[in-house]
DNA sequence: ATAACATGCAACCAAATGGTTGTAGATGTT
DNA sequence: AACATCTACAACCATTTGGTTGCATGTTAT
């Protein structure tokens, strides 16, 4: 399963950002797990609805979660493929810890736009 | 080999936060290759010293990187295994996402303190 | 001893973040 | 039609971030 689509340099910021924060890193578990509305997803967090909706929109914006309207409902979903790709940038770190990679400019070169 | 070293979600959300910077993930990067001093590592960029200085701060408060007097040098140093934890991390939401986690409070719990 | 170099840290600044409240538009229910 | 619910978005605010310059300290070389 090859996952390598290349990221710019703020599309990759964008992603990490995004899983920097416990309430949105829950908001990915659970719309992994199974999609859910942006006020079920509310409903869980002690803070406002607006806030909630505030960090649904950082997670679509790192391609992390889609929104799907159903109704007057918008079901979020998680994006297994972007957490892949999160996984294959760290994957790239280590090997160069392990000293597999030769060129180091071939791996800027994967992350330049 | 088993990373599973619990992290508080403070210590999650200093990790991921500061990979979500390009010059940040780029000093993760080359310190991995092989260690370097902060001024070797200021050359490389077109900021200030200090901001420089304060990027390998925030990865050491990550644990990503670490700091080893070596005369009136400092020699930054990636951590590998902290790198390994992010992996963990990021596969435990896609064995979410995979249906092989049942009861979802377990992984709750895996990340608290 | 003096000069040059590598580092650490404080003070400052503009912009982004993470939260709030309030208003308004769509959709569903009675 | 009237009402409730779900969503979107703007305006506002305190804090954090990412950068700067300037100054102080420790180490190496002349």
């Amino acid at each position: 399963m090859v996952v390598d689509v290349e990221l710019s340099d703020a599309a990759v910021d964008r992603l990490f950002r995004a899983l920097a924060d416990a309430t949105r890193r829950d908001i990915v578990r659970r719309t992994l797990a199974g999609g859910a509305s942006v006020s079920e997803l509310a409903t869980a967090y002690d803070m406002s609805w607006a806030a909630v909706q505030k960090h649904v929109a950082v997670l679509e914006g790192a391609e992390l979660v889609t929104k799907e309207a159903r109704g007057r409902e918008r079901i979020v979903r998680g994006i297994p493929q972007q957490i892949q790709r999160a996984q294959a940038l760290l994957d790239s770190y280590e090997q160069i810890w392990r000293g597999r990679v030769q060129r180091l400019d071939a791996l800027f070169a994967e992350e330049d736009n």
